[in-house]
DNA sequence: GTTGTATGAATGAAGG
DNA sequence: CCTTCATTCATACAAC
Protein backbone atom coordinates (compact mmCIF):
# COMPACT_ATOMS: atom_id res chain seq x y z
CA UNK A 1 0.00 0.00 0.00
CA UNK A 2 3.27 2.32 0.04
CA UNK A 3 3.08 2.54 -3.55
CA UNK A 4 -0.46 3.50 -3.77
CA UNK A 5 0.26 6.69 -1.72
CA UNK A 6 1.70 8.56 -4.12
CA UNK A 7 -1.28 7.95 -6.43
CA UNK A 8 -3.93 9.88 -4.21
CA UNK A 9 -3.90 13.24 -2.88
CA UNK A 10 -3.76 13.82 0.97
CA UNK A 11 -5.22 16.02 3.13
CA UNK A 12 -4.29 16.70 6.81
CA UNK A 13 -6.92 16.21 9.50
CA UNK A 14 -7.13 19.95 9.78
CA UNK A 15 -7.62 20.30 6.50
CA UNK A 16 -10.72 17.97 6.64
CA UNK A 17 -12.07 19.98 9.55
CA UNK A 18 -12.00 23.04 7.68
CA UNK A 19 -13.52 21.66 4.91
CA UNK A 20 -16.26 20.33 6.87
CA UNK A 21 -16.71 23.06 8.35
CA UNK A 22 -17.13 25.51 5.55
CA UNK A 23 -19.50 23.18 3.62
CA UNK A 24 -21.66 23.01 7.05
CA UNK A 25 -21.51 26.53 6.96
CA UNK A 26 -22.58 26.89 3.19
CA UNK A 27 -25.17 24.28 3.74
CA UNK A 28 -26.06 26.64 6.60
CA UNK A 29 -26.39 29.77 5.00
CA UNK A 30 -28.46 28.19 1.97
CA UNK A 31 -30.53 26.57 3.81
CA UNK A 32 -31.74 29.45 5.78
CA UNK A 33 -31.50 31.89 2.87
CA UNK A 34 -34.15 29.33 0.98
CA UNK A 35 -35.96 29.70 3.68
CA UNK A 36 -36.26 33.24 4.26
CA UNK A 37 -36.92 33.63 0.60
CA UNK A 38 -39.84 31.09 0.78
CA UNK A 39 -41.23 32.83 3.99
CA UNK A 40 -41.20 36.24 1.99
CA UNK A 41 -42.47 35.02 -0.95
CA UNK A 42 -45.35 33.25 0.77
CA UNK A 43 -46.56 36.24 2.91
CA UNK A 44 -45.74 39.22 0.29
CA UNK A 45 -46.64 37.68 -2.84
CA UNK A 46 -49.34 35.36 -1.50
CA UNK A 47 -52.15 36.05 -4.18
CA UNK A 48 -50.27 37.56 -7.38
CA UNK A 49 -47.47 35.78 -8.17
CA UNK A 50 -45.29 39.19 -9.82
CA UNK A 51 -42.87 39.73 -7.89
CA UNK A 52 -39.28 37.98 -7.89
CA UNK A 53 -39.92 35.40 -11.17
CA UNK A 54 -38.32 37.79 -12.69
CA UNK A 55 -39.26 41.75 -13.41
CA UNK A 56 -41.59 42.87 -11.56
CA UNK A 57 -43.85 45.37 -14.02
CA UNK A 58 -45.96 47.93 -11.87
CA UNK A 59 -49.14 47.70 -13.38
CA UNK A 60 -49.75 50.74 -12.48
CA UNK A 61 -47.78 52.84 -14.05
CA UNK A 62 -48.34 50.37 -17.50
CA UNK A 63 -51.32 51.82 -17.83
CA UNK A 64 -52.00 55.95 -17.65
CA UNK A 65 -55.34 55.93 -15.90
CA UNK A 66 -57.82 52.61 -14.98
CA UNK A 67 -57.40 49.08 -13.66
CA UNK A 68 -55.71 46.50 -15.29
CA UNK A 69 -54.12 46.15 -12.04
CA UNK A 70 -54.27 42.84 -11.00
CA UNK A 71 -55.54 44.10 -7.45
CA UNK A 72 -53.99 41.69 -4.70
CA UNK A 73 -56.96 41.89 -2.43
CA UNK A 74 -60.53 42.43 -2.91
CA UNK A 75 -61.62 45.83 -2.72
CA UNK A 76 -65.67 46.34 -1.79
CA UNK A 77 -67.49 48.29 -4.44
CA UNK A 78 -69.72 50.74 -2.76
CA UNK A 79 -72.66 49.42 -3.26
CA UNK A 80 -71.61 46.14 -1.96
CA UNK A 81 -70.33 48.00 0.81
CA UNK A 82 -73.68 49.52 1.24
CA UNK A 83 -75.41 46.21 0.74
CA UNK A 84 -73.10 44.17 3.78
CA UNK A 85 -73.52 46.62 6.00
CA UNK A 86 -77.22 46.91 5.38
CA UNK A 87 -77.44 43.01 6.49
CA UNK A 88 -74.95 43.18 8.96
CA UNK A 89 -77.48 45.80 10.67
CA UNK A 90 -81.10 43.74 9.76
CA UNK A 91 -80.03 41.62 13.08
CA UNK A 92 -78.64 37.78 12.11
CA UNK A 93 -75.19 38.41 13.45
CA UNK A 94 -75.12 35.31 12.15
CA UNK A 95 -74.18 34.95 8.65
CA UNK A 96 -73.73 31.31 8.36
CA UNK A 97 -72.74 29.37 5.56
CA UNK A 98 -75.99 29.15 3.45
CA UNK A 99 -76.34 33.10 3.98
CA UNK A 100 -72.66 33.69 2.87
CA UNK A 101 -73.35 31.90 -0.22
CA UNK A 102 -76.51 33.76 -1.23
CA UNK A 103 -75.01 37.07 -0.43
CA UNK A 104 -72.33 36.42 -2.32
CA UNK A 105 -74.30 35.59 -5.37
CA UNK A 106 -76.30 38.94 -4.54
CA UNK A 107 -73.46 41.05 -4.60
CA UNK A 108 -71.78 39.89 -7.42
CA UNK A 109 -74.18 41.25 -9.42
CA UNK A 110 -72.41 44.25 -8.41
CA UNK A 111 -68.79 43.60 -9.00
CA UNK A 112 -66.39 40.68 -8.36
CA UNK A 113 -66.83 38.81 -4.88
CA UNK A 114 -66.55 35.46 -3.65
CA UNK A 115 -67.30 33.92 -0.68
CA UNK A 116 -64.30 34.17 1.06
CA UNK A 117 -64.92 37.64 0.72
CA UNK A 118 -68.13 38.12 2.35
CA UNK A 119 -66.62 35.99 4.96
CA UNK A 120 -63.81 37.51 5.92
CA UNK A 121 -66.00 40.64 5.52
CA UNK A 122 -68.14 39.78 8.21
CA UNK A 123 -65.56 38.22 10.94
CA UNK A 124 -63.49 41.59 10.35
CA UNK A 125 -66.14 43.78 11.37
CA UNK A 126 -67.54 41.89 14.54
CA UNK A 127 -63.93 41.39 15.41
CA UNK A 128 -63.10 44.79 14.97
CA UNK A 129 -66.48 46.20 16.32
CA UNK A 130 -65.88 44.36 19.24
CA UNK A 131 -62.37 45.47 19.51
CA UNK A 132 -63.58 49.24 19.58
CA UNK A 133 -65.64 49.02 22.69
CA UNK A 134 -62.99 47.50 24.49
CA UNK A 135 -61.23 50.45 25.11
CA UNK A 136 -61.88 52.56 27.69
CA UNK A 137 -59.29 50.98 30.19
CA UNK A 138 -57.07 54.89 29.15
CA UNK A 139 -56.12 56.14 32.85
CA UNK A 140 -56.21 59.67 32.05
CA UNK A 141 -57.45 60.88 28.92
CA UNK A 142 -59.82 62.13 26.11
CA UNK A 143 -63.10 60.68 25.32
CA UNK A 144 -64.39 57.04 25.74
CA UNK A 145 -65.80 55.85 22.58
CA UNK A 146 -69.53 56.27 22.02
CA UNK A 147 -70.83 53.24 20.41
CA UNK A 148 -71.05 54.74 17.13
CA UNK A 149 -73.67 52.85 14.90
CA UNK A 150 -71.99 51.82 11.78
CA UNK A 151 -75.50 52.48 9.36
CA UNK A 152 -74.27 55.28 7.60
CA UNK A 153 -72.12 53.77 5.39
CA UNK A 154 -69.98 56.16 2.53
CA UNK A 155 -68.77 57.68 5.42
CA UNK A 156 -64.70 57.59 5.92
CA UNK A 157 -64.82 58.19 9.94
CA UNK A 158 -61.49 59.59 10.68
CA UNK A 159 -61.13 59.67 14.18
CA UNK A 160 -58.37 60.69 16.41
CA UNK A 161 -59.13 57.25 17.79
CA UNK A 162 -56.58 56.41 20.16
CA UNK A 163 -55.72 53.18 18.84
CA UNK A 164 -51.82 52.68 19.76
CA UNK A 165 -51.14 49.41 17.61
CA UNK A 166 -47.97 49.05 18.43
CA UNK A 167 -47.04 46.34 16.59
CA UNK A 168 -44.07 45.27 17.19
CA UNK A 169 -43.12 44.27 13.64
CA UNK A 170 -40.04 42.21 14.27
CA UNK A 171 -38.56 42.66 11.15
CA UNK A 172 -34.68 42.34 11.73
CA UNK A 173 -35.14 39.05 13.55
CA UNK A 174 -34.10 36.83 10.98
CA UNK A 175 -30.94 38.53 10.07
CA UNK A 176 -30.23 37.98 13.77
CA UNK A 177 -30.73 34.77 14.12
CA UNK A 178 -28.71 33.66 10.75
CA UNK A 179 -25.66 35.79 12.07
CA UNK A 180 -26.00 33.78 15.38
CA UNK A 181 -26.35 30.56 13.37
CA UNK A 182 -23.01 31.54 11.40
CA UNK A 183 -21.27 32.72 14.02
CA UNK A 184 -21.75 29.57 15.73
CA UNK A 185 -20.25 28.00 13.09
CA UNK A 186 -17.05 30.33 13.04
CA UNK A 187 -16.72 29.33 16.77
CA UNK A 188 -16.65 26.06 16.20
CA UNK A 189 -14.33 25.56 13.52
CA UNK A 190 -12.59 28.12 15.09
CA UNK A 191 -9.95 28.56 12.13
CA UNK A 192 -10.70 31.35 10.01
CA UNK A 193 -10.91 34.93 11.23
CA UNK A 194 -12.82 37.09 9.04
CA UNK A 195 -11.06 38.79 6.88
CA UNK A 196 -10.93 42.68 7.49
CA UNK A 197 -13.06 45.65 5.78
CA UNK A 198 -15.86 44.83 8.13
CA UNK A 199 -17.50 47.89 7.86
CA UNK A 200 -19.98 48.57 10.48
CA UNK A 201 -23.15 47.82 8.87
CA UNK A 202 -26.14 50.35 9.22
CA UNK A 203 -28.59 47.97 8.81
CA UNK A 204 -29.78 44.77 9.99
CA UNK A 205 -30.26 43.20 6.85
CA UNK A 206 -26.97 43.69 5.88
CA UNK A 207 -25.87 42.50 8.55
CA UNK A 208 -26.74 39.48 7.64
CA UNK A 209 -24.79 39.85 4.41
CA UNK A 210 -22.31 40.65 6.23
CA UNK A 211 -22.53 38.33 7.77
CA UNK A 212 -21.79 36.17 4.87
CA UNK A 213 -19.52 37.88 3.13
CA UNK A 214 -17.33 36.91 6.55
CA UNK A 215 -18.22 33.59 6.00
CA UNK A 216 -14.64 31.72 5.51
CA UNK A 217 -13.92 31.98 2.05
CA UNK A 218 -13.64 28.16 0.31
CA UNK A 219 -11.57 29.20 -2.34
CA UNK A 220 -8.12 29.02 -0.89
CA UNK A 221 -8.63 25.92 0.63
CA UNK A 222 -9.62 24.60 -3.13
CA UNK A 223 -6.26 25.54 -3.79
CA UNK A 224 -5.08 22.92 -1.82
CA UNK A 225 -5.98 20.08 -3.68
CA UNK B 1 7.80 9.88 4.06
CA UNK B 2 6.22 6.15 4.03
CA UNK B 3 5.33 6.62 8.01
CA UNK B 4 3.30 9.65 7.34
CA UNK B 5 0.71 8.13 5.00
CA UNK B 6 -0.28 6.22 7.76
CA UNK B 7 -1.46 9.84 9.68
CA UNK B 8 -3.64 11.36 6.49
CA UNK B 9 -6.26 10.63 5.09
CA UNK B 10 -6.98 10.11 1.83
CA UNK B 11 -9.76 10.97 -0.99
CA UNK B 12 -9.17 10.14 -4.32
CA UNK B 13 -9.77 12.33 -7.08
CA UNK B 14 -13.03 11.58 -8.30
CA UNK B 15 -13.89 12.31 -4.41
CA UNK B 16 -12.34 16.02 -4.38
CA UNK B 17 -14.34 16.29 -7.55
CA UNK B 18 -17.27 15.80 -6.04
CA UNK B 19 -16.53 17.73 -2.86
CA UNK B 20 -15.37 20.74 -5.26
CA UNK B 21 -18.87 20.35 -7.13
CA UNK B 22 -20.74 20.38 -4.15
CA UNK B 23 -19.08 23.51 -2.76
CA UNK B 24 -19.52 25.51 -6.03
CA UNK B 25 -22.61 24.59 -5.79
CA UNK B 26 -23.57 25.99 -2.59
CA UNK B 27 -21.88 28.84 -2.94
CA UNK B 28 -23.45 29.74 -6.04
CA UNK B 29 -26.70 29.08 -4.62
CA UNK B 30 -26.43 31.06 -1.38
CA UNK B 31 -24.88 33.94 -4.13
CA UNK B 32 -27.92 34.24 -5.99
CA UNK B 33 -30.70 33.66 -2.91
CA UNK B 34 -29.10 36.72 -1.43
CA UNK B 35 -29.00 37.90 -4.47
CA UNK B 36 -32.44 37.38 -4.61
CA UNK B 37 -33.48 38.81 -1.18
CA UNK B 38 -31.77 41.73 -1.45
CA UNK B 39 -34.21 42.23 -4.92
CA UNK B 40 -36.96 41.69 -2.96
CA UNK B 41 -36.08 44.17 -0.17
CA UNK B 42 -34.72 46.37 -2.36
CA UNK B 43 -38.52 46.62 -4.02
CA UNK B 44 -41.14 46.35 -0.74
CA UNK B 45 -39.25 46.20 2.21
CA UNK B 46 -40.73 49.54 3.00
CA UNK B 47 -41.69 47.51 6.59
CA UNK B 48 -42.34 44.26 5.77
CA UNK B 49 -42.05 42.29 8.84
CA UNK B 50 -41.43 38.82 8.61
CA UNK B 51 -43.06 37.21 11.28
CA UNK B 52 -41.14 34.59 13.48
CA UNK B 53 -41.98 33.42 16.55
CA UNK B 54 -39.77 32.04 18.71
CA UNK B 55 -37.88 35.28 19.93
CA UNK B 56 -39.66 38.16 21.70
CA UNK B 57 -38.35 41.60 22.45
CA UNK B 58 -38.73 41.62 26.28
CA UNK B 59 -42.02 44.34 26.62
CA UNK B 60 -40.42 46.22 29.54
CA UNK B 61 -37.98 47.49 27.08
CA UNK B 62 -39.92 48.86 24.96
CA UNK B 63 -40.54 52.50 24.85
CA UNK B 64 -41.25 55.02 27.42
CA UNK B 65 -45.23 54.28 26.08
CA UNK B 66 -46.90 51.71 27.24
CA UNK B 67 -48.47 48.85 26.40
CA UNK B 68 -47.77 45.08 27.14
CA UNK B 69 -46.90 43.37 24.02
CA UNK B 70 -45.96 40.51 24.75
CA UNK B 71 -46.77 37.58 22.19
CA UNK B 72 -49.88 35.27 22.95
CA UNK B 73 -50.26 32.99 20.47
CA UNK B 74 -47.26 31.00 19.10
CA UNK B 75 -45.68 31.47 15.74
CA UNK B 76 -44.09 29.50 14.50
CA UNK B 77 -40.32 29.69 13.48
CA UNK B 78 -39.62 29.18 10.07
CA UNK B 79 -37.72 26.00 10.89
CA UNK B 80 -40.48 24.52 12.33
CA UNK B 81 -43.13 25.73 9.56
CA UNK B 82 -40.58 23.85 7.35
CA UNK B 83 -40.47 20.77 9.11
CA UNK B 84 -44.18 20.70 9.88
CA UNK B 85 -44.93 21.06 5.94
CA UNK B 86 -42.52 18.25 5.71
CA UNK B 87 -44.20 16.05 8.12
CA UNK B 88 -47.20 16.73 6.35
CA UNK B 89 -46.29 15.89 2.79
CA UNK B 90 -44.85 12.84 4.31
CA UNK B 91 -48.22 11.49 3.76
CA UNK B 92 -49.39 10.41 6.75
CA UNK B 93 -52.08 12.25 7.36
CA UNK B 94 -52.66 11.30 10.88
CA UNK B 95 -50.42 12.97 13.12
CA UNK B 96 -51.19 10.25 16.12
CA UNK B 97 -50.80 11.04 19.53
CA UNK B 98 -47.46 9.64 19.65
CA UNK B 99 -46.16 11.09 16.68
CA UNK B 100 -47.37 14.82 17.59
CA UNK B 101 -45.36 14.44 20.87
CA UNK B 102 -42.32 13.13 19.25
CA UNK B 103 -42.77 15.82 16.34
CA UNK B 104 -43.47 18.87 19.32
CA UNK B 105 -39.90 17.06 20.78
CA UNK B 106 -38.14 17.69 17.73
CA UNK B 107 -39.29 21.19 17.00
CA UNK B 108 -38.44 22.48 20.17
CA UNK B 109 -35.05 22.34 19.13
CA UNK B 110 -35.89 25.16 16.98
CA UNK B 111 -38.32 27.21 19.42
CA UNK B 112 -40.51 27.42 21.49
CA UNK B 113 -43.50 25.16 20.99
CA UNK B 114 -46.05 22.92 22.76
CA UNK B 115 -47.79 19.70 21.88
CA UNK B 116 -50.93 21.71 21.34
CA UNK B 117 -49.29 23.91 18.90
CA UNK B 118 -48.38 21.06 17.01
CA UNK B 119 -51.60 19.32 16.99
CA UNK B 120 -53.38 22.82 15.87
CA UNK B 121 -51.67 23.23 13.53
CA UNK B 122 -52.63 20.06 11.62
CA UNK B 123 -55.54 20.55 12.34
CA UNK B 124 -56.27 24.03 10.71
CA UNK B 125 -53.82 23.22 7.71
CA UNK B 126 -55.91 20.19 6.94
CA UNK B 127 -58.78 21.93 7.06
CA UNK B 128 -57.91 25.25 5.30
CA UNK B 129 -56.18 23.23 2.62
CA UNK B 130 -59.41 21.50 2.39
CA UNK B 131 -61.78 24.43 2.17
CA UNK B 132 -59.59 25.89 -1.02
CA UNK B 133 -59.20 23.01 -2.50
CA UNK B 134 -63.36 23.47 -2.93
CA UNK B 135 -63.25 26.75 -4.68
CA UNK B 136 -62.45 25.67 -7.98
CA UNK B 137 -64.65 25.14 -10.99
CA UNK B 138 -67.42 27.94 -10.52
CA UNK B 139 -67.68 29.34 -13.47
CA UNK B 140 -68.15 31.96 -11.10
CA UNK B 141 -70.14 34.99 -11.70
CA UNK B 142 -69.50 37.36 -15.02
CA UNK B 143 -70.28 41.17 -12.85
CA UNK B 144 -71.55 43.93 -14.90
CA UNK B 145 -69.08 46.38 -14.52
CA UNK B 146 -71.19 48.79 -15.46
CA UNK B 147 -72.58 50.28 -12.43
CA UNK B 148 -69.75 51.41 -10.68
CA UNK B 149 -69.87 54.60 -11.31
CA UNK B 150 -73.35 55.76 -10.88
CA UNK B 151 -74.07 53.82 -7.48
CA UNK B 152 -73.23 56.32 -5.19
CA UNK B 153 -71.98 59.37 -6.44
CA UNK B 154 -70.83 60.89 -2.96
CA UNK B 155 -68.40 59.71 -2.03
CA UNK B 156 -64.29 58.32 -2.32
CA UNK B 157 -63.45 56.85 -5.70
CA UNK B 158 -63.53 52.89 -5.05
CA UNK B 159 -62.08 51.57 -7.81
CA UNK B 160 -64.59 48.95 -9.16
CA UNK B 161 -61.40 46.86 -10.26
CA UNK B 162 -62.19 43.14 -11.70
CA UNK B 163 -59.62 41.28 -10.13
CA UNK B 164 -59.09 37.90 -11.08
CA UNK B 165 -59.15 35.76 -8.52
CA UNK B 166 -55.56 34.78 -9.54
CA UNK B 167 -54.75 31.69 -7.92
CA UNK B 168 -54.38 29.86 -4.86
CA UNK B 169 -51.13 28.78 -4.15
CA UNK B 170 -51.46 28.25 -0.60
CA UNK B 171 -49.21 25.65 -0.63
CA UNK B 172 -46.76 25.87 -3.88
CA UNK B 173 -45.47 22.73 -5.09
CA UNK B 174 -41.32 24.39 -4.75
CA UNK B 175 -42.20 25.28 -1.11
CA UNK B 176 -42.93 21.61 -0.49
CA UNK B 177 -40.37 20.41 -2.11
CA UNK B 178 -37.65 22.43 -0.55
CA UNK B 179 -39.14 21.58 2.97
CA UNK B 180 -38.51 18.15 2.09
CA UNK B 181 -35.03 18.22 0.47
CA UNK B 182 -34.22 20.35 4.32
CA UNK B 183 -35.73 17.57 5.85
CA UNK B 184 -33.91 15.09 4.50
CA UNK B 185 -30.77 16.79 4.79
CA UNK B 186 -31.05 16.26 8.17
CA UNK B 187 -30.96 13.03 8.09
CA UNK B 188 -28.25 11.01 7.21
CA UNK B 189 -28.98 9.07 3.78
CA UNK B 190 -27.15 7.08 0.87
CA UNK B 191 -27.56 7.12 -2.68
CA UNK B 192 -25.59 10.10 -3.78
CA UNK B 193 -26.15 11.31 -7.21
CA UNK B 194 -23.20 13.40 -9.06
CA UNK B 195 -23.79 15.81 -12.03
CA UNK B 196 -22.39 18.82 -9.93
CA UNK B 197 -23.29 21.33 -12.49
CA UNK B 198 -24.40 23.94 -10.64
CA UNK B 199 -26.62 25.26 -13.41
CA UNK B 200 -25.95 28.31 -12.69
CA UNK B 201 -29.68 29.43 -13.60
CA UNK B 202 -31.15 33.22 -14.21
CA UNK B 203 -32.58 34.60 -11.06
CA UNK B 204 -35.74 32.77 -10.97
CA UNK B 205 -36.86 31.05 -8.03
CA UNK B 206 -38.05 28.42 -8.82
CA UNK B 207 -34.89 27.48 -10.79
CA UNK B 208 -32.88 28.74 -8.10
CA UNK B 209 -34.84 25.65 -5.98
CA UNK B 210 -34.72 23.54 -8.57
CA UNK B 211 -30.55 23.98 -8.55
CA UNK B 212 -30.74 23.51 -4.68
CA UNK B 213 -32.92 20.26 -5.09
CA UNK B 214 -30.11 19.09 -7.34
CA UNK B 215 -27.33 19.75 -5.17
CA UNK B 216 -25.25 16.55 -4.61
CA UNK B 217 -25.50 15.27 -0.84
CA UNK B 218 -22.96 16.28 1.55
CA UNK B 219 -23.74 13.75 4.30
CA UNK B 220 -22.83 10.84 2.48
CA UNK B 221 -19.49 11.82 1.52
CA UNK B 222 -19.06 13.58 4.56
CA UNK B 223 -18.92 10.29 6.04
CA UNK B 224 -15.69 9.30 3.99
CA UNK B 225 -13.58 11.55 6.04
C1' DG C 1 -41.96 59.79 -0.68
C1' DT C 2 -43.02 59.13 4.04
C1' DT C 3 -46.04 58.02 7.59
C1' DG C 4 -50.43 56.72 9.58
C1' DT C 5 -54.62 54.40 9.31
C1' DA C 6 -58.37 51.34 7.58
C1' DT C 7 -59.16 46.96 6.24
C1' DG C 8 -58.77 42.44 3.49
C1' DA C 9 -56.72 38.19 4.42
C1' DA C 10 -54.13 34.55 7.04
C1' DT C 11 -53.76 31.79 10.92
C1' DG C 12 -53.39 30.12 15.87
C1' DA C 13 -56.55 28.68 19.29
C1' DA C 14 -61.00 27.25 21.45
C1' DG C 15 -65.52 24.88 21.51
C1' DG C 16 -68.76 21.68 19.73
C1' DC D 1 -63.78 17.12 12.03
C1' DC D 2 -66.15 21.77 11.78
C1' DT D 3 -67.13 26.45 13.14
C1' DT D 4 -65.90 30.59 15.27
C1' DC D 5 -63.14 33.96 17.56
C1' DA D 6 -58.82 36.64 18.39
C1' DT D 7 -54.72 38.35 16.79
C1' DT D 8 -51.55 39.43 13.36
C1' DC D 9 -49.83 40.41 8.67
C1' DA D 10 -49.94 43.01 4.49
C1' DT D 11 -51.71 46.51 1.52
C1' DA D 12 -54.49 50.41 -0.33
C1' DC D 13 -55.31 54.93 0.49
C1' DA D 14 -54.99 59.45 2.66
C1' DA D 15 -52.65 63.16 4.82
C1' DC D 16 -48.50 65.34 5.57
Amino acid sequence: TVERVLFVKVMTDEQMEVLRSQIAVYATISEQLIEMHKFVNAHQDSLAGMRLGGIYVDPLTASGGRKLTARQRWIPTSIQLQMLETILNQGNGTPSKQKIKHITIELSQHGQISESNVYNWFQNRRARSKQKQKMAALPSNYESEIETNEDSPNEKKLRPDKNVPVNISSDPIYSVQISAEVYLLNQTQGIYQSSGSSKSCGSLDQMSYESFLSTPRLDPLMDKF
